[in-house]
DNA sequence: GTCTATAAATCGATAGAC
DNA sequence: GTCTATCGATTTATAGAC
């Protein structure tokens, strides 16, 4: 098997992907704050030079490896909802199944609201987050309201609420977790159900 | 006028309030990791060392500038709604006049999300954290059982689950407002409502 | 308890060679 | 695009005088 000869486009996209994934990890492991643009560069295999020649800096590339996480998991978890049988119950069940998942992701969360609080210092930063964050409201938005006419449910309050709602409960519940893992494992989808359908 | 001679320990005690105060400032300005000691120090009117023979470190000032704030805060609604007329309208007229200061306090709650996250590194300081995250919740739940208890109340979920529902949902209600102003005002009261009484 | 002075260690970012 | 070398700035924390 003779190695492929890369292209100069390949080469640079396969650096781009190796600092990406080496970057995930050190901001996992480290945080924010506490991540090493030079331990990212060695651990991958490059030095610092290549960082700054496929990123604008510390903030795009973990503004970028955040995106690219949540945009996934996001996607996953929609795609199988909306697979789903069109009963509540089975409905219900793809969002229990994933709570977990997403509960358990501490240390992205814990990324993400580090990396949020960061953009104290950063106007520009500010205005790229919100506007990840309404795409990501939105996204939702659409998803809940989907859900809600299919199923033919009328929620105590109005979609756009909800949603708000939902993102709030899902990161307020994974940070409490992350602090005190005896919090009710249940309690994302349970708290879930009753703003949806006003009873348990 | 003469001003009072201070003993050793008003002088001490002083000192520290001083330094408390100026920390506050700091923190909530620039966050946890942007702040620095040394600016604490000196616009106070004292030098590092100051700093470091009353406290133990950056993490415990501002471990304690975050605790001091957040009793008081809870203790102040507490207070006020024990206070008030024994109906819900009365009881929701308090928490929606309260849900505005909270959620307004964006520096707050970015800097103790900010600081939450600190202690991946520290496993002391995550417990100390997890240790205060029970404190508070067992207040409120305390809260939350008296007032569901006067008011005659049977929510769709045990007050412990309701308790973490609650705070994860100010808290992250007030993390997507600090990035979104847009974000309804009243939302937080609507969706306490709504998890107290399972209707709108 | 507080000050001054300094240690000791980083880190992000850049310049210039290749 | 990547590397090496380095700048420049900052920080926490400590040592020792008073």
């Amino acid at each position: 098997m003779t190695p492929k000869r890369l292209t100069r486009q390949e080469s640079a996209a396969r650096t781009r992907a190796r600092l990406l994934d080496h970057a995930e990890r050190e901001f996992l492991r480290r945080g924010y704050a506490a991540a090493s643009l030079d331990r990212i560069a060695e651990t991958a295999g490059y030095s610092k030079g290549a960082v700054y020649g496929n990123f604008a800096g510390k903030e795009e590339l973990c503004l970028e490896v955040i995106d690219r996480h949540f945009t996934r998991l996001f996607q996953e978890f929609a795609t199988e909802l909306v697979a789903a049988e069109e009963r509540i119950e089975a409905r219900m069940e793809v969002i229990e199944r994933w709570q977990s998942k997403v509960l358990g992701e501490h240390d992205w969360r814990l990324l993400a609201i580090e990396f949020a609080a960061q953009s104290r210092h950063n106007r520009r930063l500010q205005r790229r987050l919100a506007d990840r964050d309404r795409r990501i409201r939105n996204a939702v938005i659409d998803l809940l309201g989907q859900q809600l006419r299919q199923l033919g449910l009328t929620p105590p309050l109005p979609v756009e609420d909800l949603a708000v709602a939902v993102m709030a409960l899902a990161a307020g519940i994974a940070v409490q977790q992350a602090l005190d893992p005896d919090i009710a494992p249940t309690l994302l989808s349970d708290a879930i159900r009753v703003l949806l359908t006003g009873t348990r």
